[in-house]
RNA sequence: GCCCGGGUGGUGGAACAGGUAGACACGCAGGACUUAAAAUCCUGUGACCCUAAAGGUCGUACGGGUUCGAUUCCCGUCUCGGGUACCA
């Protein structure tokens, strides 16, 4: 499997392919081998950039797509695909996102019971309320609630529908979003880098609004438990563990005073790693945002903490990211009482705490943490050493290890040891418990946008309410212009009669607005393509049952903490509620490296029309300027062309060095704007699809990311026409019927054998070496055998499928490749006349020992030290012992 | 800062289980064929010393260690790339 590309207009440049070229030599040769292969593709085709094209030309982003999506297939047919396009997908098609909806709907219509540690039909949940009401329920949830059953079951259907959402794993609710005004959307956390929109640019602003959102965090646990049971790159897994970000502490009460001094009833929570520095504390912050923060403020400092939290709330995002080495807060003039030594401690505000983490509070240690100690020095604060081991004054003492001073019942504990007594202690006093928690948000799952897939959800009172499943697709409406309403409201409020009408009901019901983000239909895609046509399932069971989990899946890594994680979520929602009997989508995943492109550079005289060549550059004052590498050649500039390239070239002037132009040249991004795209159809057409196939594989490693350069397509493409010269001498068939001698089959099944252990490796560099050595071999012996060229072209299928079903068919084969079998490498024909022979003496002695591999490693001792030349090496020393790596080296150890 | 992954000739990269480092390809140099070009083929190509032929020394970022033997394993350092961050 693929990661299914957006169609975007550009079209596929030559990085898009490196992935799909290695799985559909996968493919091909696990089809040789026998296997039943699905290999498909689709096409991401719901996002912004066909909606933000239709926002300025007005057409229909479905009529874009489409041109994009012919386009696509259009350059992939090119490259010898074996896809099987029957099974295409696209999320955009309805008959497809009538099931992204479906699986919306269930999620809506599911809780999460910690009890049984699964997603459960939200009936089950309902039965529990109705008996007990919330007693005795676990489940995760976005506050806790505490319903006796008889208040449930007085509530009206709007009052228990709206309790219902903060059980739902699809909820809506008012929820701290990321607000893009330039796009008129919310985004994601992984949407967004630096404050700023990942596409585009655009600042991002936080805001509170109306949400649907997906509740994973219940899944955190099994998202982390579930990598090791996968064969992912281990940088993919631990961007996985780290966005999770689970750890594990303990929340602590501290009892808020009253000015007189005396505890006020109320509690300032908050959650800590290191509760074993609880003597350490010498200061509370909260959050500007926390609920208390103005409220704490003494009548003294109410303007001050006023003043800040203004201030703080005020600051965008991005503000905050780009100094968050800067120390603010203030002194809201308040305290809480220490818990065990019954100090009091103040209450400052600072910044450094975020209000979406833990509890919103933290206990601030300046010995043992470096933004308390950051903030102590700022504000005076106190600093108290509780571990030894570091000069708390200078710097905090972060690390695990030193014992435990100034800390009363943890004195002389280490800090292991103190963690769990401070628990325990904690817990004893009823002051707080052992907790985690995880740094995975609720992922949002709204979108102002109107290319997506609407969310099937009315409105009945206020109250969200599921559609009936009969009415999906619910396909999206026809709007006038795709930009939000006067009034703010998305797209889709432009729609006429966007509105449910229940058959034997007058009334029509509004329907939700937003659209669903672009994850939504690529979580699942995977399963539609084992039964692409089911109007009555997204997938059969059957056919689920019988494909199974995704046992390749190549992508980029691009992805880490976005799509790869929202499908292991849905899949193990799906798993849970029994549509699936796997909880793992891929079992094995390789992340192609990037191709990235060489741009070329051309250098500007300032303030005149003269471009001087790279050498002289250093001599004035110029500016680089990208040129379109099409025009140079061996960062040779062609000057005429460079000419024609832009009006404003036409007049340029050009200082050379040894008559030639030279460019600079610089690996960045393949990219548009900097003029280093390479179109595969332009390869194609000069050196083939299979040159193009061969080449890319050769370029190194998968998953290295690699700038593209020509340099050695020579070198492959000579490699197609040596065995085209195989076939063919002097133009015309060459292919004789004459038996094979030992030397051909053994370059034949050590190839076979080579092929065959680079496949299992996904190493197909290596393997478009070992067809070169190859056919350099055969050439060397001058052999054009049948019996060895025709299971040749079979191994040379997967990598070069045109040239070997040309030669396939000219062999006389009908019915093409496909229904050939790999042929089979076999140990006869690979063992070595001679066994063991001296290499060099170096103190001791070699030897080369390329030995039949029946032979025991006895055996293989006694032949080395009866060796002939075995004296001559010795030069009379004594033989100590011998070490035998059967298959390697004799290593002859003498004194 | 933290996490992950790298560092091998002029270049891309091989070396799969600790066993001849540099496969294969590019580039470069020389040569063959050709009126010429293209194409094709042959030879050489890690550095250094030394040869008539041979031969030798060093060499996988750097410094140590384990081992008969280390590109590979261990410890430390440097460095490049990627991810991520006031997550308490």
């Amino acid at each position: 499997l693929d990661m299914f590309p957006y169609p975007s207009g550009a079209g596929l440049h030559v990085g898009h392919p490196l992935g799909y070229i290695a799985s559909d030599i996968v493919a091909r040769y696990k089809r040789l081998k026998g296997f039943e292969v699905l290999h498909p593709m689709g096409y991401d085709s719901f996002g912004l950039p066909a909606e933000q094209y239709a926002i300025q030309t007005g057409q229909h982003p479905a009529i874009t797509t489409e041109q994009n999506i012919a386009r696509y297939r259009q350059q992939l047919d090119r490259l010898g695909f074996s896809f099987d396009w029957e099974r295409e997908v696209r999320t955009s098609d309805p008959a497809y996102y009538r099931w992204t909806q479906w699986i919306f709907l269930q999620l809506y219509g599911s809780w999460y019971n910690v009890a049984t540690q699964k997603a459960e039909d939200i009936q089950t949940l309902l039965h529990h309320l109705q008996a007990q009401g919330t007693q005795n329920l676990q489940a995760v949830q976005s506050e806790a609630l505490t319903i006796s059953s008889s208040e449930w079951n007085a509530m009206s259907e709007a009052e228990q529908h709206k309790t219902l959402l903060n059980y739902r794993l699809a909820y809506l609710s008012e929820a701290v979003v990321n607000w893009c005004p330039a796009l008129g959307t919310v985004l994601a956390n992984e949407e967004v880098k630096d404050g700023v929109s990942e596409r585009g640019g655009h600042p991002v602003e936080r805001k509170k609004m109306l949400q649907w959102s997906m509740r994973i965090n219940a899944y955190a646990d099994r998202l982390l438990e579930g990598l090791d049971r996968i064969e992912w790159s281990e940088s993919i897994k631990e961007a996985q563990r780290n966005w999770i970000g689970r750890s594990r502490g303990s929340t602590l009460r501290f009892a808020l005073l009253h000015s007189s001094g005396e505890p006020d009833g109320r509690f300032i929570e908050v959650f800590t790693t290191r509760p074993d520095t609880v003597f350490g504390v010498s200061f509370i912050t909260l959050a500007p945002e926390h609920e208390w923060a103005l409220e704490l403020a003494t009548p003294d400092r109410r303007q001050e903490v006023e003043q800040y939290v203004q201030y703080a709330t005020n600051r965008s995002e991005r503000e905050r990211q780009a100094d968050v080495k800067k120390v603010t807060g203030v002194f809201t003039g308040a305290f809480v009482r220490h818990p065990f030594s019954g100090e009091p401690i103040p209450i400052w505000l600072g910044e450094y705490v975020l209000a979406g983490y833990g509890t919103g509070a933290v206990m601030g240690v300046p010995g043992h943490d470096g933004r308390d100690h950051a903030f102590a020095r700022t504000f005076g604060l106190p600093i108290v050493e509780v571990i030894s081991g570091g000069n708390v004054e200078e710097e905090a003492w972060e690390a695990k290890t030193g014992t435990l001073v100034n800390s009363d019942f943890l004195d002389g504990l280490s800090v292991e040891e103190a963690i769990a007594a401070a628990i325990e202690a904690i817990e004893g006093e009823g002051m707080g418990k052992g907790t985690t928690q995880y740094r995975l948000r609720d992922a949002t799952f709204s979108r102002q946008r109107y290319w997506g897939e609407p969310i099937p959800v009315y409105f009945k009172e206020g109250v969200p309410m599921p559609m009936p499943t009969e009415h999906l697709p619910l396909q999206l409406p026809s709007v006038d212009k795709y930009l939000p309403t006067e009034s703010g409201e998305p797209p889709l409020a432009r729609a006429e009669g966007w509105a449910y009408r229940p058959a034997n009901d007058h009334q029509a019901f509004p329907i939700e607005f937003s659209t669903m983000p672009g994850w939504a239909g690529s979580s699942w895609y995977f399963l539609r393509y084992m039964d692409p046509h089911n109007t009555n399932a997204f997938a059969s069971s059957e056919s689920l049952a019988y494909w199974n989990q995704v046992d390749l899946y190549i992508g980029g890594n691009e992805h880490a903490t976005g799509h790869l994680l929202y499908s292991r979520f849905w899949t193990k929602f799906l798993f849970d509620r029994g549509w699936l009997s796997f909880d793992e989508p891929f079992k094995k995943l390789i992340n192609q490296g990037m191709i990235q492109g060489t741009s070329a550079f051309v250098y500007r005289v300032q303030g005149s029309h003269t471009f001087v060549s790279k050498g002289h550059k250093e001599k004035f004052m110029t500016t680089a300027l990208h040129v379109d590498v099409n025009l140079v050649s061996n960062n040779v500039l062609d000057i005429e062309r460079f000419k024609a390239w832009r009006e404003e070239f036409r007049n340029a002037e050009f200082l050379l060095e040894e008559d030639k132009y030279i460019c600079g040249s610089e690996v960045e991004k393949m990219s548009k704007s900097k003029w280093n795209v390479v179109n595969p159809d332009d390869v194609v057409a000069q050196y083939g699809a299979d040159c193009l196939r061969l080449y890319e594989m050769f370029l190194g490693p998968l998953e290295l990311s690699k700038p593209w350069n020509t340099n050695g397509i020579t070198g492959v493409s000579g490699f197609i026409r040596k065995v085209w010269r195989l076939f063919h001498h002097q133009g015309s068939w060459a292919v004789n019927d004459e038996a094979p001698v030992r030397a051909e089959l053994k370059v034949l099944h050590k190839t076979i054998k080579k092929i065959e252990e680079d496949m299992e490796r996904f190493s197909f560099n290596t393997s478009v070496s070992t067809f070169m050595i190859c056919v350099n071999e055969l050439t060397d012996l001058g052999c054009r055998k049948r019996s060895i060229l025709e299971p040749l072209a079979l191994i040379l299928a997967p990598y070069a499928p045109h040239l070997a079903e040309e030669l396939w068919e000219r062999l006389g084969h009908a019915g093409g490749i496909a229904s050939a079998s790999f042929p089979a490498w076999s140990e006869e024909h690979l063992t070595e006349d001679s066994f063991a022979y001296p290499v060099s003496v170096n103190g001791k002695t070699r030897f080369k020992a390329e030995l039949s591999l029946s032979l025991s490693a006895a055996e293989v001792e006694a032949a080395v030290l009866a060796h002939p030349d075995m004296p001559r090496f010795l030069e009379g020393k004594q033989v100590k012992k011998v070490v035998v790596v059967p298959g390697k080296i004799a290593n002859v150890v003498a004194v």
